[in-house]
DNA sequence: CTTTCTGCAAATCTTTTGCAGCTCT
DNA sequence: AGAGCTGCAAAAGATTTGCAGAAAG
């Protein structure tokens, strides 16, 4: 059975509380918050735990590393920006994408991710002239 | 100025040819082909030196590492298939997906990744009364 | 002939594993 | 008290970089 430690608990409720992917090393760091002397490994140890449980997944982004997120109860997706690389939640959908692959195959499911600007991203272009 | 070695030269053509992404060791085997000798490094310089020049695009999915397909003139997206792995050109798109965003974030670009089963997986799964 | 590219191997970076001691149940 | 969990560091896998020689221009 599984132990409530206080390295797991940290992790856990990290990465519930974060509303948003977290990569490891973000999670090393936010845990350190609550546990000063964690370690790497137990982070990783503890991400392949709580995915095994079912209580985060994985979310990967092209051009960074894996991300993790606390399992959500709805179906959503994501948005990078461009300009300071974090990544956020998308609340919304596309709808039903199986029209989009060709006869013969069968969509059981999609992944969705936006690029663009944030709007912190957005304000500080606006500064340069560079909106429009 | 980049020089036209054979290297280079079997490893763009592989790619172009391949019409589906390839991952660093794909393309290492593939291009042994042309030039026995090729070494990992040579493959993993001229696939960033390519990536530079725009000439092949980077394609990242969930629980795989980088593939590497011909950067294609229209855009398009991926249909993975979630009993052989493999991965499929989808040449249609949902279309303006700006709309999905909250307000305040300026989307201009989107990746989109199906998943399901191929045709051929389709097949072998009715054989064993998986359809329905 | 000069410069860039190549291949090999060491270096980096990221993620996993081993071991001894501590903590949770 | 017993077993799992933790931290440190080496190991393992993937990608990058250095160097001397070869090929391209």
């Amino acid at each position: 059975m599984e132990r409530s430690t206080r390295q797991r608990t940290a992790i856990r409720n990290l990465i519930e509380q974060a509303g948003r992917p977290l990569s490891p090393p973000e999670i090393l760091e936010g845990a350190r918050d609550a546990v000063p002397g964690i370690g790497l490994a137990t982070v990783y140890r503890n991400i392949k735990s709580l995915l095994e449980a079912g209580l985060i997944q994985a979310v990967t982004l092209p051009g960074d590393g894996v991300r993790y997120e606390a399992t959500t109860h709805h179906h959503h997706h994501h948005f990078q920006c461009l300009g300071c690389q974090r990544v956020f939640d998308v609340h919304a959908c596309p709808g039903d994408l199986g029209r989009l692959a060709p006869p013969g195959f069968e969509v059981q499911g999609h992944e969705l991710t936006l690029y663009g600007q944030c709007p912190d991203c957005r304000a500080a272009a606006q500064g340069r002239g560079a909106a429009g």
